[in-house]
RNA sequence: GGCGAAGUAGCUCAGUUGGCUAGAGCACGCGGUUCAUACCCGCGGUGUCGAGGGUUCGAAUCCCCCCUUCGCUACCA
């Protein structure tokens, strides 16, 4: 196999504030099956995945779980890699963001950025739009106001750093347009033009204080860098990067990446501010972004509280590695979200790995064992339906490779599982069970088995990037070894007089879908178990901590008018996803208020209840309506929203102060 | 609200620059076969190609409009 080159290939690296579930894993998956066939393809491969471990979500995390940061995210992180091991990713670098190595360059890299004026502190003097909770740069602020509102804006109390994406935004426009293939699928190129690029990048935040567990700006220690700046550049301080110039062979040879396998969720950071750090740096730019749909359960996203979290240890328990790898592969489309159901995956696999590939190999050692003691001779008595058999299986290389290139990975899975159909019905076509009763034909039928081991250990070739594993087990059974890509294309590379196996073995046993029922059922409830211990443990102790805002007088305060006010009727606000209209009577008179709680009240619920009124807020069109007050609510750090409704009942209209 | 995507057989989806009776896998039905994990092989669809207009000799494929679903984004007092 000639050498083609490096092919750097990455995931993204995987947030550690808790298991990560099937749809997470999915990407790796699918890294490891790209990863695994350009290797095999003759490219020099370095894949990294790993763990992405900063951040004030996992600092809440472990304060709750009562560990240190650092030992909550080892744990998790640990957690991760087992799980990327147990299902057989062949990564060559497993990198966590709290390696030393990594922070090291993180700060230097920060420091080189705000060395060069790329980064700088952002001084929030009469900036910040408390309403919108947005902070603005002088340049974005229009005629002194918020840009977005137009409202006042005044002074911040946290300062940080803030990147200078716009100053790059136009090299950026000028590189997607010329290298189309630079985002995956297309479709997303458009949405980041028309939402972000066109319409002008906003300087990115890169610093917080609110939090410490990060890692810290080395000349000003009260900021940590904040998640892109270093999450994103794992990427390249994986591979021996160097912001002071003193980057490792390995770097300058795998640099720029071939691939960042990625989900469709993170586009916007690898294709705009990842590309836009990595002009600052003066580095290259990657090749490829591909952001992969989802696999969803039911259509749903899966969560612990539905109980429909499908996790990769349990899967590979109920099913085997293999199958799983298999099955998410196969599954899931190119551009829209996979689907997935229990009874599908049980379907998928009996059909395509029990029926289809197992017991083809189950019935060719069969028949092998039981006409001639095993031994696969190939006698060179020929038939015109052995022709289109070989064309067949010969061809199949060319078809997988074109599939690859798109990274059409299904696809391509499919023309190899053709192979194995294409061998099933050679089967029929030959009838070696009627060659066998006529003793003038054991040639033919030496021969027809022969043919059959061979399309089998091709198939196999073909599949061993996908399901390595099996195609190990295949290969052992039929006494021989795993084929490379150059003798998948010729027919006839099967040593003639191998003696197989005695005893084949089930490689795929079928599943009865009720048995998994009943198992999956088991699993559910063990998870919603779990989520309400967790839930009850969590309203226990979870607490938010917000931005602390200035200081007001109590005349402030006492010029907001709060009143109880009564829900007499509520409808959606036509035209807009999270609107409701209600109609709440404050005392004798009725307003009308508008809130974007849509997601979690229905218009029914609403109607009846006493709920907190500020009264005598300026009115405002909201969606084309017209809203007189607010409804006052508290919000989680999910942003689940809960009205605020007397403790007593108070007569509508009663004044809260 | 802005931008975009999708709507094809019961299910999951293919259908390249418009062109021959619209396809695959699964499921289902019938037939064949028995080496094999009740498996494999063959045959089988009246599918309004979301609705309606239009361009064309000809449209699932291009244009217009509408409906539905989804994504990104904005708003969400």
């Amino acid at each position: 196999m000639q050498n083609k080159g490096k092919y750097y290939i990455t995931t993204a690296i995987a947030y550690t504030s808790g298991k990560p579930h099937i749809g997470n894993n999915y990407e790796v998956v699918l890294a490891d099956s790209i990863a695994r066939y350009k290797r095999k393809d003759g490219y020099d491969v370095f894949f990294q995945t790993g763990t992405d471990e900063h951040g004030q979500k996992i600092e809440l995390k472990a304060a709750e779980a009562g560990v240190t940061p650092k030992a909550f995210v080892d744990n998790v992180a640990g957690t991760i890699r087992g799980l990327c091991d147990l299902l057989n990713i062949s990564y060559d670098k497993f990198i966590r963001t709290t390696d030393d190595f990594h922070e090291k360059q993180v700060q230097k890299i920060f420091k080189r950025l705000y060395n060069q004026g790329d980064i700088y502190k952002g001084a929030y003097e009469g900036m910040y739009c408390t309403p919108c909770e947005s902070f603005w740069t002088e340049s974005q602020l229009k005629d002194g106001k918020c840009p977005d509102c137009g409202r006042e804006v005044k002074p911040a109390k946290e300062e940080a750093y803030f990147f200078k994406m716009s100053k790059y935004a136009d090299r950026l426009i000028e590189h997607i347009n010329k290298h189309p293939e630079f985002i995956q699928p297309v479709s997303r190129k458009n949405e980041m033009m028309n939402n972000f690029l066109l319409p002008g990048l906003q300087d990115l935040c890169v610093s917080r204080t609110s939090f410490k567990w990060g890692i810290p700006v080395d000349f000003d220690d009260k900021h940590v860098v904040y998640v892109w700046l270093d999450a994103l550049t794992n990427y390249i301080t994986g591979i021996g990067y160097d912001a002071d110039g003193d980057s490792t062979d390995q770097y300058k040879k795998l640099w720029p990446a071939d691939l960042h396998l990625i989900g469709k969720d993170i586009i916007r950071f690898h294709t705009i501010y990842w590309p836009i750090f990595l002009m600052a740096l003066g580095e290259k730019l990657p090749h490829q972004i591909f952001g992969h749909p989802w696999l969803l359960q039911n259509n749903d996203k899966m969560s612990k509280s539905k109980g429909n979290i499908m996790y990769a240890d349990d899967l590979a328990e109920l099913f085997g590695v293999d199958a799983v790898r298999y099955f998410v592969l196969h599954e899931m489309p190119f551009e829209n979200d996979g689907s997935i159901t229990w009874d599908l995956m049980v379907e998928r696999l009996n059909s395509d790995l029990a029926n289809t590939l197992g017991n083809l190999v189950n019935r060719t050692i069969s028949m092998s064992n039981k006409y001639f003691d095993g031994v696969v001779e190939n006698k060179d008595a020929k038939e015109a339906v052995d022709d289109d058999l070989k064309a067949a299986v010969t061809g199949a290389y060319d078809k997988v490779e074109a599939k690859m290139d798109e990274l059409r990975v299904a696809d391509a899975l499919t023309e190899i599982f053709n192979v194995f159909r294409r061998c099933n019905k050679y089967i029929d076509e030959t009838e070696p069970w009627v060659l066998a009763k006529n003793e003038a034909r054991k040639d033919r039928l030496a021969t027809v088995l022969y043919n059959l081991v061979e399309g089998i250990s091709i198939g196999a070739g073909l599949l061993e990037p996908f399901m390595p594993e099996t195609a190990q087990r295949i290969m052992s059974q039929l006494n021989s070894q795993i084929r490379d890509f150059d003798s998948v294309k010729t027919f006839g590379m099967y040593v003639s007089g191998t003696k197989v196996t005695e005893t084949p073995e089930i490689l795929f046993a079928r599943l009865d879908p009720k048995e998994i029922d009943a198992k999956v059922a088991e699993l559910a409830e063990r998870q919603m178990a779990e989520a309400g211990a967790v839930q009850t443990k969590e309203s226990d102790t979870d607490v938010i901590n917000i931005e602390p805002k200035d200081e007001i007088t109590y005349d402030e305060f006492a010029r907001m008018q709060f009143q109880v006010g009564e829900i007499i009727s509520c409808e959606a606000v036509p035209k807009s996803k999270k609107l409701l209209c209600s109609q709440v009577k404050v005392g004798s008179q009725v307003k009308q208020i508008v809130s974007g709680i849509k997601a979690y009240y229905s218009p029914e619920e609403m109607v009846g209840k006493k709920v907190m009124v500020l009264v005598n807020l300026k009115p405002a069109k909201l969606a084309g309506v017209m809203s007189e007050g607010m409804l006052l609510c508290a919000e989680d750090a999910d942003g689940n929203l809960a009205l605020m409704t007397p403790e007593k009942t108070m007569p509508s209209g009663a004044e809260i102060m």
